[in-house]
DNA sequence: TACAACATTAGAGTATGGTCTATGGTTAAT
DNA sequence: ATTAACCATAGACCATACTCTAATGTTGTA
């Protein structure tokens, strides 16, 4: 599928999927059977690549997280034992920021006392 | 105390202290008495809020939200009703947060177990 | 065959959250 | 009195993650 089908699917425009490319994340085909054009072509795997991206995105991890992840899951770039590593790493950090947020929640749960209770 | 005890004892550093008083996140006060120059003195308020600073942007709260929640909290500027929506937002928001990133640690585990297993 | 809708690339522009530099004045210790 | 260490402001610069524009070529339907 091309560009704008692969855009619509994920909700992420046609501009966003270009930068992810050009970062690294997911990669597009050419046909090289078709020789009038040089088009893209995206298969399910980015589509799955791509929603992958949304999410870590949403916990606050950044591109090149997100590249390290996604290579660790889709690539032969790393040994199996780098694989569990950088995952292991990403773990770690999601529970950090887990801890990060209940403590947070907790602090402003207490501005809320305090402002119920008209002390401040 | 002046802008470099302060950023001493915060660990932030005085460029990042004067960006976040701009901001409007702190707000150091200059002293009157004093004519020959317009330091500007912070207090112990001004310390729990950078700490909060700190904290919430850790969390992935942006600068806008962070003095929201500083308003919400420090200031007349909300009446209380309006304090107490802004928090329960910004605890909506953390719920959330709380949710993808539990979330995000099961799809990460699911990598692992298929590295494991050597099915990537 | 016209033309709307799509594709490509390079590169410019934007928002956020800093970080640093330049310039000039102030304070405090020797 | 000198001088290091401090203070202020304005504005330049940076990284990240987009977002858009311009220029140009391709595809598909009327």
């Amino acid at each position: 599928m091309l560009i704008n089908e692969i855009s619509k699917i994920t909700g992420i425009s046609a501009h966003t999927i270009r930068f992810y490319e050009k970062s690294g994340l997911i990669e597009g085909k050419r046909d090289e059977s078709i020789k009038s054009n040089n088009y893209f072509h995206y298969d399910e795997e980015t589509i799955e690549k791509l929603e992958f991206i949304s999410d870590a995105k949403s916990v606050g991890f950044t591109i090149r997280e997100i590249g390290q992840i996604i290579d660790a899951w889709y690539n032969n770039k790393y040994t199996k034992e780098e694989k569990l590593s950088i995952l292991d790493e990403k773990l770690l950090s999601l529970e950090q920021k887990l801890k990060e947020i209940k403590e947070m929640k907790n602090q402003i749960e207490e501005f809320k006392q305090d402002v119920l209770n008209d002390l401040c």
